[in-house]
DNA sequence: ATCCGATATATCGAGCCGATATATCCAGCC
DNA sequence: GGCTGGATATATCGGCTCGATATATCGGAT
């Protein structure tokens, strides 16, 4: 869930927690809010994982930006007092840069293409892979959002066939509006299968035609 | 959260934890999914908060249906040796029916009214409180719907302004159609507050004008 | 000089979820 | 009678997320 979201942006650059979190709520905000008890321990597990990998806080990056702010390490007018004041100190308290390894691009994929069991978070899980699919092959985007528009399907028939009868006014009035939602969910994803279908064949000639 | 939902359902009948998942499933299944890993710990928890109490299981309920299915007690036409099989077993697996305390009615009456927070289940918490808020008085019904409202209009208002520049076509795609839920949630909230104030102000000539 | 707020990492308790273990009843079957 | 499979029923486990909180550092305002 959160892994895929982390090593979503990390592809793109590398970043410490705290830019991490601001970024999530900052491009993925609208989709859920992510905590530091969250935040952190999914960096230590895809770190154990050897997903990523921490880049030294002292050492310059390896290609990237010259760190528009200087950040906390090597600035030349350092006095020795401050130098020996903050590198011995066990507990001292540095960025913690985190990039990529060749192993995350693996598992970023897999991520992105796992068929998740159908859960609580089904949404969530759905939006998240939706908002990186641009790394996706377009048969694997398609499959993607026919995954989802076979869930939101089932959904809807199951809400069509019992939902309505049921409760008091106040339930159904929720219900509806539920399925309604669901409807257009469905509608949207259409439109973008159609026009993913559109993107992998580009000749107005041939629609409806698949095989040769 | 989970303990509204058993307060509500218990509210109408006494019920036991596996019917009661059956119903949460069944009448509030289009909002979430109810495990028995959430369940059993949180009737412990409403019992040891006295919102709760166990009828015990032998015994008939106080002015109800007489039991459907026999269930698992008084039988008449018994063996000695499977009483004496079944009864003083430790490990005996009977089912617990749970009934609502007048303590509950306050603590069910406290989560309906209660002001959460807002987190990363907004929309649930919501949903669950208007599925039950019949049984709130007119002006609590309003002031929970209004909420709600306000809610709904500031997100509304955080993603147009900053939603549709970052990001590239799926994300921008994504944040789109979420904020026309967004927009239509809030719609259908207005005909329920509209409504609302139909029902308790049932004067057409007086419309627009609150104070007497 | 010192305090304040932003930056930054980390942990804690509690709740929820999916999976699984355990126990009982009943209907059908030989 | 005895056996099995499936529905009923209660309970726990590990893992994840959340909100709150603790701790530490840094830059700038006073």
């Amino acid at each position: 869930m959160l892994e895929l979201a982390i090593l979503g942006l990390l592809k793109e650059q590398p970043l410490h927690g705290y830019e991490l979190k601001k970024r999530l709520g900052d491009t993925l905000g609208f989709l859920w809010g992510v905590s530091y008890g969250s935040l952190y321990p999914a960096l230590r597990r895809l770190e154990q994982a050897g997903a990523i990998e921490i880049v030294a806080p002292g050492s310059a990056a390896p290609a990237s930006a010259p760190a528009p702010m200087p950040a906390t390490g090597s600035i030349d007018g350092e006095t020795a007092a401050a130098r020996l004041r903050r590198l011995p100190k066990p507990t001292r308290r540095t960025r913690k840069q985190y990039r990529l390894t060749p192993r995350g691009e693996e598992v970023f994929a897999e991520l992105l293409t796992a068929d998740d069991a159908p859960g609580a978070d089904e949404e969530k899980a759905f939006a998240l892979k939706f908002a990186f699919c641009r790394h996706l092959a377009g048969d694997a985007r398609l499959a993607l959002l026919e995954r989802r528009r076979a869930g939101l399907s089932e959904r809807l028939a199951q809400a069509r066939g019992s939902a309505p009868r049921r409760g008091d006014r106040y339930l159904r009035s929720l219900a509806e509006h539920r399925t309604e939602s669901t409807a257009r969910d469905l509608a949207w994803l259409d439109e973008l299968i159609a026009a993913e279908r559109r993107a992998a064949h580009p000749d107005p000639s041939q629609e409806g035609a698949t095989a040769p």
